[in-house]
RNA sequence: GCGGCCAUGGUGGAACAGGUAGACACAAGGGACUUAAAAUCCCUCGGCAGAUAAUGCCGUCCCGGUUCGACUCCGGGUGGCCGCACCA
């Protein structure tokens, strides 16, 4: 089969626009991405990419996220493994009922107007997907199983309900994000945000913290910083609960407060005592007015740990005391404290200003007591403090543990609070367990009733799914399901009698929590399918933005183990190899009025930026992440029109690291598309010479050519398994610069450029795959096509080199080059190093004290 | 505020595991070709001194340390980015 469609007339010239539609429709109609039948005899490699939300076009970033997921894709199929290579829409979410509200056009109608628009654009692209397992999770079938899920986790004890707070809008009479709420007012109605207590739905991803924690550090494949930063937001502490006597405002004794503390040793430093606003005793206070008043001026501060840590530390004295366990007669005034978490161990503390920089503020307010206790060498002879000091050092002013470490203290402590019956050793999480309901309604409904009779009453799994009504409108305030009387009016599934649906809707994680074990196999009659998610799972390559660091990679983890222990597949880790993006960012411009200008609007002369239609000048700003808010945007589209898919991938490639930032640039984009034209006038260039057939041969440059072929196969492959695109890239156009400068006087075996021009196009099968498409079906002739063409194999007597050039240093400075055989040994090294010229004149009558010499490396002499 | 990460020429970056700093590009300047332009090709390109040489000194955000030797490791700063549980 001769897949030649253009060479013929083009030749010489290059039309992405052309060819790179022909060879999308190939792939497409040879389903040439369609992974094997499963087949435990093939080598699989499931190939991901972090699924988009449909917010309506894609931008650099997707762009970015998917070729480097495809190149990867593309590589493993040529290394000859069996791929999986999916794509689907993480399609629930909060844009789609804003348009709704804005633009008056249905969330259904807007997300899949947007997924068609999307998945044109991600074609665009070449990218190597199985389309056939696309996934959109507002789909029924997809959240059916969804909701199947759930009520295994129900079953199972994973999920439960209480009480929880949540933003609420008393205007708009709605539920608000955390996004929605700024500077503590509703982003629309500009009212106060008040705390509202509902009712919800949790996942109880706390019970598996150990796991999670014990779990993320075996994971070899994910990158340092997203495992440090998944154990921090876990956070184990391993402490001593235990109580204070405790006695309220007219010295009777009240309950006692319990406390967790991880500074047990601390506690002769011990000056106060802080609870949370939501602790007993601060709700039993409430009665008191001035209390009443802080602790709504507390609530005000919003509910992100973020707003609550930033905040002044307030508190206000309750009246009541805690009797100190081991000073007698010493009394500690208890505080309701703005910075005392609810959700965190016991809700109150001991407060050791001397050693607890939250403390010490708090203390220097209102001028509490400041007893050090641990006191280190250094710190001894400054007796001015002006921070809490949390280093190590010895006990002081405590009593039995004076003059212990602070591991010995804090065993002695605890050992002695255990005696007397009122502490425990215990083990704390900072994880919480996960908050799943949303008062929304374009998200999977959770499927259950509640019956006046029967309380919580799982829908029947035969009833499955539960749909939205499409007949809903977003004028009325709040959540559209709430007041679809309809819709919400059931028969209990057990009683029979009226009964009404749960109207939360998920929080979209969940949805993203088990695509990627869905997209094994599409499966009609189960979520999973057990020996499809065997062979297929985990993923063995996923790569997404680092935004997605802890929530979304931590929900995925939990998620999985859940899947396992309700029997829907085996393993409790999703994801075997991790690797987070950097961000795709792009110069801002404003206008006098402060107005943001988009960037296909400004034009550049003389180093100055002004707008392209009214000429005015414009002041260019830093270069950010690309936000719709500061339009610095860049529609990949008009790239992939103007240059092509191919030159489009090869940008976002070049350069820098893919984990790293990359800032946009113009010149950039069409520096790359020159190159692309290079490159493609070089493979027409070698085929010609091809087919001249050379007999008359130089060995020497024929060998030459190969050791280029091969070392650069050599390179790339180590590149492309590091993923590191932007070396490939600089490697190619070495390479691409070194074999077009090939002519026919130079008589090399066409053997010789037959390799070149066959690891050239294979290895450009991953990048410019529309290219080297078209190249092989010119070169390859019935050869069949790149994408299915395996590696070449690398021939090491070719990389190998006998030489090496080792620079000399003199005091760690270098000074000299020489050339040596590989194998030369020490003293002859030495030798030679010595006898240099320069180096003998830099040495000149000095001593030299020593000489290092790192085989293979470099030499460096000491005077 | 807490946790994590990052910082190398005018710009993006390279430097394998502590061993030649600046690969490969972009921009800029110069030249060739052309009636001209575009396209293409060639040259220069961290700073200072020197002659546009040879060469020398300085130089990887700042200050200090470890080492024969530090972009790389350690301590302390500065600046930027990401996350903070209802954005996705």
């Amino acid at each position: 089969m001769a897949l030649l469609v253009l060479t013929d007339i083009s030749m010489s010239e290059y039309y992405p626009d052309k060819i790179e539609p022909y060879w999308q429709k190939i792939w497409s109609e040879k389903k040439s991405f369609k992974p094997e039948p499963i087949s435990e005899k093939k080598r699989k490699k499931y190939i991901l990419e972090m699924f988009p939300y449909p917010s309506g076009n894609i931008h650099m970033g997707h762009v970015r996220n998917y070729t480097i997921g495809d190149v990867v894709a593309r590589y493993r199929k040529a290394q000859g493994d069996n791929v999986l290579h999916p794509m689907g829409w993480d399609a629930f979410g909060m844009p789609a009922e804003n348009a709704a509200m804005e633009k008056k056009v249905h969330p259904k109608e807007w997300t899949y107007k947007n997924i068609e628009n999307m998945k044109a654009q991600l074609k665009s692209l070449g990218l190597s997907i199985d389309w056939e397992r696309e996934i959109a999770t507002c789909d029924p079938d997809y959240f059916k199983h969804q909701q199947k899920i759930f009520l295994d986790f129900y079953g199972a004890g994973i999920a439960y309900r209480k009480e929880s707070e949540v933003n609420w809008d008393p205007v708009d009479k709605t539920v608000l994000a955390n996004e929605q709420v700024i500077d503590g007012k509703g982003w629309r109605s500009g009212a106060p945000v008040e705390r509202k207590v509902l009712t919800q739905w949790f996942l109880k991803i706390s019970s598996d913290s150990q796991r999670l924690l014990d779990e993320v550090v075996k994971l070899e494949k994910w990158p340092d910083k997203v495992k440090t930063m998944q154990e921090n937001w876990i956070g184990k502490s391993t402490g001593v609960s235990f109580e204070f006597d405790c006695f309220d405002a007219e010295e009777k004794k009240y309950d006692p407060i319990k406390v967790f503390t991880t500074r047990p040793d601390t506690l002769f430093g011990a000056t106060f005592c802080g609870i949370s606003i939501d602790h007993p005793i601060s709700k039993v206070l409430k009665k008191n007015k001035k209390i009443k008043e802080f602790i709504e001026e507390c609530r005000k501060i919003g509910t992100t740990e973020e707003a609550i840590e930033k905040a002044e530390k307030k508190g206000i004295k309750t009246g009541f005391k805690i009797k100190h366990p081991f000073i007698k007669d010493k009394f500690l005034d208890v505080y309701i404290a703005n910075f005392i978490l609810s959700g965190y161990g016991t809700g109150a503390i001991f407060g050791c200003p001397a050693h607890d920089q939250r403390d010490f503020e708090f203390a220097k307010k209102y001028g509490i007591e400041i007893i050090p206790v641990v006191s280190s060498e250094e710190k001894d002879k400054s007796d001015s403090l002006d921070e809490a000091y949390t280093g190590e050092g010895k006990l002081i002013n405590s009593s039995f543990l004076n003059g212990m470490n602070i591991d010995e203290a804090k065993d002695k402590v605890i050992e002695k609070l255990i005696k007397n019956n009122k502490g425990n050793r215990e083990t704390n999480f900072r994880l919480r367990d996960w908050g799943i309901s949303r008062q929304r309604y374009w998200g999977c409904p959770i499927p259950i009733i509640h019956c006046d009779k029967c309380g919580i009453v799982p829908v029947p799994e035969e009833d499955l799914p539960v749909k939205l009504p499409e007949n809903v409108d977003f004028i009325k305030p709040g959540n559209p399901l709430e007041s679809h009387e309809k819709w919400k009016s059931i028969s209990c599934p057990k009683c029979k009698n009226g009964a009404v649906r749960e109207t939360d809707t998920f929080d979209t994680f969940i949805d993203s929590s088990w695509y990627f074990a869905r997209f094994c196999e599409l499966d009609k009659k189960q979520p999973l399918n057990i020996s499809a998610t065997d062979y297929w799972l985990p993923v063995d390559q996923y790569i997404g933005g680092i935004e997605h660091a802890i929530l979304h990679l931590l929900y995925s983890r939990f998620f999985t183990n859940a899947l396992r222990e309700t029997g829907h597949l085996n393993i409790s880790e999703p994801f075997y190899g991790m690797f987070t993006q950097g961000m795709v960012c792009h110069e801002t411009y404003q206008n006098i009025n402060g107005d943001w200008i988009e960037p296909e609007l400004v034009t550049v002369k003389d180093n100055e930026v002004f707008h392209k239609d009214t000429g005015e000048l414009l002041k260019k700003g830093p270069s950010e992440k690309m936000s719709k808010s500061k339009k610095n945007v860049v529609d990949p589209s008009v790239i992939i029109e103007k240059f092509g898919a191919d030159t489009a991938r090869w940008f976002v490639l070049s350069d820098s690291p893919p984990e790293r930032d990359i800032f946009w640039s113009e010149s950039g984009v069409e520096a790359a598309g020159k190159f692309i034209k290079k490159i493609w006038k070089t493979i027409v260039e070698l085929n010609k010479l091809i087919e001249k057939n050379i007999s008359n041969k130089n060995i020497e440059k024929t060998i030459g050519l190969r050791k280029i072929n091969h070392k650069t196969l050599n390179n790339i492959t180590k590149d492309l398994d590091s993923l590191s695109f932007n070396k490939v890239i600089a490697r190619l156009y070495e390479f691409v610069g070194e074999i077009s400068k090939i002519s026919e006087s130079d008589n090399i075996d066409t053997n010789a450029i037959n390799e070149s021009l066959s690891f050239l196009l294979i290895m450009l099968g991953p990048i410019t795959p529309h290219l080297a498409e078209e190249g092989w079906s010119l070169f390859g002739k019935d050869r069949g096509m790149v994408c299915e063409q395996p590696w070449p194999n690398i021939e090491e007597n070719l990389i190998a080199e006998s030489f090496i050039r080792m620079p000399i240093q003199v005091n760690g400075k270098k000074k000299s080059e020489i050339q040596v055989d590989k194998n030369i040994d020490e003293s002859k090294l030495k030798e030679i190093a010595l006898n240099d010229d320069s180096i003998k004149s830099f040495i000149g009558d000095k001593e030299i004290k020593k000489l290092i010499i790192v085989p293979n490396r470099i030499i460096n002499i000491v005077v």
